[in-house]
DNA sequence: TCAAAAGTGTTAAGTTTACACCCATGA
DNA sequence: TCATGGGTGTAAACTTAACACTTTTGA
């Protein structure tokens, strides 16, 4: 049909999603054992590949899906990973995203042996993986700047100091509480609830919500 | 040899590049006419498809090399397009790239074709081409807080007033003179040299260089 | 009664913005 | 001599950072 492109190669591609989680008061990331070779049994993104029908983006939202029941995912594109020999297999092209879901929301699906590990002392991932996450954790500090993103990792109703240890994560330094409090209130994006929550202390901590009105 | 991947669907994988240039104070971009079917004669980003034995950014270079003449560019990745019917002749997964030449730098090779256009009234390119010059733009733009990427767009010797203007042109702002020197000279990247430029005024203005030694 | 986490204000330092006039020169 | 772009400082507004004590309550 079209000729010149005829004169081209053509290549796997395949989308990695680097997923988020905060759970236990750190910072997770959802892995699983690669099941197929090359490198079967390593530790692995969660991914899949391109199908014919589908956008990238798709690709992306359709594998999170598989793996954590999860639809209308907080999601950014990170990039395209091209190096010739990055799947000691075959040429395949990778596209990475990264995800911040709600672990509360998270199902284990039937791909099933995906699992959430701690992103401080990070193990050895296959291929690029690990440069992936790296990329991804400095954009999502990047991110932290710019937007509310915690409401994607936190449960509906938080306390100020949950959102203050997920921005500690996050950024990998300690923030005042004074600060951190004084400016969360300023930028409006959580409201106070009459709720308080007596888990994790005596004296019970107010709990906030995102303000999905403004 | 491994399976798995057979059950997968190949795509052509392009590189688009978006290769600002600054000139007559102001910024421009690269283009091309579209030299093949479908849109024959569209305006365009500078692509080419990427080969078997290349990487993506190795084929983002040749690329830009081909077109330019140059090698050794600062540029970077801006993501991945891959949209179904992004293409309209055939599925085209898009990696696009942005770069920082200097146009005194610049050969018209025998692409032949390429002209610097300005970005401010930007025509309508073809496919998604538009969307790709727009995120770089934003891109850059926080580049520019970030990195003196000024080096790479201005000729070795330059005033502070082409710098300035530089910088207005990618923010979209105007800056304050005074505001703007300070910042600069605190940020000591940029030297005073002994030279003088009297093309723009009659007094003349210093050149500046970058400081490659801090 | 005490341990443990929640909650609360003020001051200093640093950064950003606003603003206007003199200088040097070639035509 | 005058039009043109080059060059310079200061004060106010705003933002960020540093810092310590009281409250509540279950065990």
């Amino acid at each position: 049909m079209h000729k010149y492109y005829k004169t081209h190669t053509k290549f796997y591609i395949s989308v990695d999603c680097i997923i988020f989680g905060f759970t236990e008061g750190a910072l997770k990331l959802l892995i699983q054992e690669r099941p197929y070779e090359p490198g079967k049994g390593l530790l692995s993104l969660i991914g899949g590949f391109v199908e014919v029908d589908e956008s990238i983006d798709d690709a992306a939202k359709r594998v999170l899906a598989e793996f954590t029941g999860l639809d209308n995912t907080y999601m950014r594109q990170l990039g395209a990973f091209g190096d010739v020999k990055r799947d000691p297999g075959e040429r395949v092209v990778s596209v990475v995203y990264y995800a911040l879901i709600n672990v509360n929301e998270y199902k284990r699906t039937i791909e099933g042996n995906a699992r959430w590990i701690d992103i401080e002392n990070l193990p050895s991932l296959c291929f690029d993986h690990n440069l992936m996450v790296e990329k991804a954790l400095t954009k999502l500090k990047e991110n932290l700047a710019d937007e509310p993103i915690g409401m994607n990792l936190l449960p509906k109703y938080f306390t100020l100091t949950q959102l203050q240890t997920l921005h500690e994560c996050i950024l990998g330094t300690s923030i005042d509480k004074r600060n951190f409090r004084r400016k969360i209130m300023e930028q409006g994006y959580v409201v106070k609830t009459n709720m308080i929550d007596k888990k994790t202390s005596r004296r019970g901590a107010s709990l906030y919500k995102f303000d999905n009105k403004s």
